[in-house]
DNA sequence: GTGAAAGCGCTAACAA
DNA sequence: TTGTTAGCGCTTTCAC
């Protein structure tokens, strides 16, 4: 049974050594002899020592954390994201302060991670106003927006390209033949929503075609509920749909089979975006855009660890390809 | 632009006062006079300071931030249960250390937590030593383990009545005049597994029934496919099946309807439990038991909170009801 | 290779 | 109310 607080004293006192010995002995690049080393760790062993990380990092001035900030886990994207990012921050030896935010404002939560020193900060939340991330600069943390961009701002972004995800599906859509093309948009501020939405116009023109009705969701499942219902009640309704993203798509799906008695794609063909795990699932079956949330998870952690070792602050924005996915929910072109 | 390292002996230089003011200025319940906190402030905003977290808790011994350890995010539910508990915690002025565990050994993460002076730990991974916990209260440290509990351990647990969910499941396939019912085990050694499995046999007997066949499904979406495709294999095929949770579930109503081509609930009923989101899309339209994860939340987010505050670690087992929603997935008791 | 000593940024007595 | 003085537990020179 260890003592509630033993410290590297208690150790070395034990060990008939220095503190500084203890510490060596737990410092990784550090000179001690095999003897010492020894002695020190079976004393640290019988006592139940552990070093304090809060102490090492207050010295060292690394503390080994990464902030992240997320909006919101319904959308099945982000927990995935969040999920392998922790998992690959701890292969390099951080750890993840998660903070929710949404509800409170950012800022607060900003600071809150300030405050505890992290060495850099991931956001994958929503509305961001381009000066928290500059305050981060300002304290020299590196800050990656995940799956956003703020236009003209010199922070680190990381996304997949939703402009040719867009017109990818605008030429998908176009192509097999329909003729009442409609988009339920996103949060419509929000970045991803403009480039897919630009990229679908431009992917409909290139083959001569337009956007025929449009409806906003917001991200949500029940906006997008609400938008497929406004869509349908015009005197012509839409014979395909590009959802902005696949977690709005499933409520669309539902409201089509279930109140409005449709058939997909016979009727009337869906696509998504995101290509969360739920596309693939057969009840669903949908088309989507994958963005590729491994390669980009990397990237991220690559800028990070990248400028927490030069202390060089310099934006970078990663753009990765998108990958169109065709599964049921959607006639094929002709 | 802030200068990286503004310290309180730097605003205490400015604002012409004491370093100590600075630390009262900050320090909710200390005395301070009005000239000199606006002093303080002026000068700490002007110089952009935020005390420096990883210091106070040093000291004060209180590092604010709570541990959350958790297997998997592929499970909608845990998803919820992280967002609902870090906006919960962040309430309560706690900052959650989010480590995912499973490849790794749970003992080096707990180690890291450990290190990392952590006040509370929550622990949502399934295998668990219970060797891991006792470590955690050997050192003062209030842990909860989250739907799941180890039998006979001092470990605090909140989970949900799984055995009377299982239970109400059994009675409600017996009631609804199913002959062939089969059960789709989750990992067989976890508690939530073993209590479902228990109490629906339970809820079997009482209708003179007993369990038909039975399956692994090992609480991933491929082994309950798997198990699925087994169970239809068999001469006489199951006319009902209990899944162990809702995530399994849709997996398996996947196979029955897309490989097998039977109908939901005409051939065969299913029921899942935890009550996901996605258990209400009305692709899956799914009848199961509610974990009510609020409340679990809100016990948890208690037990953690007062234990920190009585620095007494007594383990408490809190069991809350669960709750059975029926939906389209089942054929209705006559 | 080892110990003594200084100090990371802060809080918490203690006097004044 | 204030400033002074000790440390919190550790890393890191610096002599030896």
């Amino acid at each position: 049974m260890a003592k509630p607080n033993v410290t590297s004293a208690d150790v070395a006192r034990l060990a008939r050594v220095s503190q500084s010995a203890v510490s060596r002995t737990f410092t990784p690049g550090a000179s001690v002899s095999q003897d010492t080393r020894k002695r020190v760790l079976d004393a640290a062993n019988r006592l139940g020592y552990r070093p304090n990380a809060l102490a090492r990092s207050l010295i060292s001035g690394k503390s080994g954390i990464i902030g992240v900030l997320v909006a919101y886990l319904d959308n099945q994207f982000y927990p995935v994201v969040i999920e392998k990012l922790a998992r690959r921050l701890q292969e390099n030896g951080y750890r993840v302060l998660l903070f929710m935010t949404g509800t409170g404002d950012q800022d607060a939560v900003v600071q809150d991670m300030l405050q505890y020193q992290v060495e850099g900060v991931v956001m994958a939340s929503a509305h961001l106003s381009s000066d928290l991330a500059q305050r981060c600069a300002d304290n020299g943390i590196p800050v990656v927006l995940f799956n956003r961009y703020v236009a003209a701002s010199p922070t680190s972004s990381v996304t997949s390209d939703n402009v040719e995800g867009g017109r990818m599906l605008g030429n998908f859509l176009a192509d097999a033949g329909h003729e009442r093309i409609a988009y339920i948009a996103g949060f419509e501020e929000a970045s991803t929503n403009r480039d897919r939405e630009a990229g679908f116009h431009k992917g409909l023109a290139e083959r001569g075609a337009i956007c025929f009705s449009r409806a906003v969701g917001a991200y949500t499942a029940i906006g997008a509920a609400e938008a497929a219902r406004e869509l349908f009640k015009a005197s012509e309704p839409p014979d395909a749909i590009f959802v902005a993203n696949d977690h709005m798509a499933f409520a669309v799906m539902d409201v089509i089979r279930t109140e409005l008695s449709l058939h997909i794609p016979h009727d009337v063909s869906i696509v998504g975006y995101d290509d969360v795990p739920q596309a693939s699932w057969k009840a669903y079956d949908l088309t989507t855009v994958e963005q590729p949330s491994g390669p980009m998870i990397e990237e991220t952690v690559a800028i990070l660890m990248n400028q927490i070792e030069n202390k060089a602050v310099i934006g970078k924005a990663v753009v990765l390809p998108a990958r169109l996915i065709v599964r049921g929910s959607s006639r094929l072109p002709v």
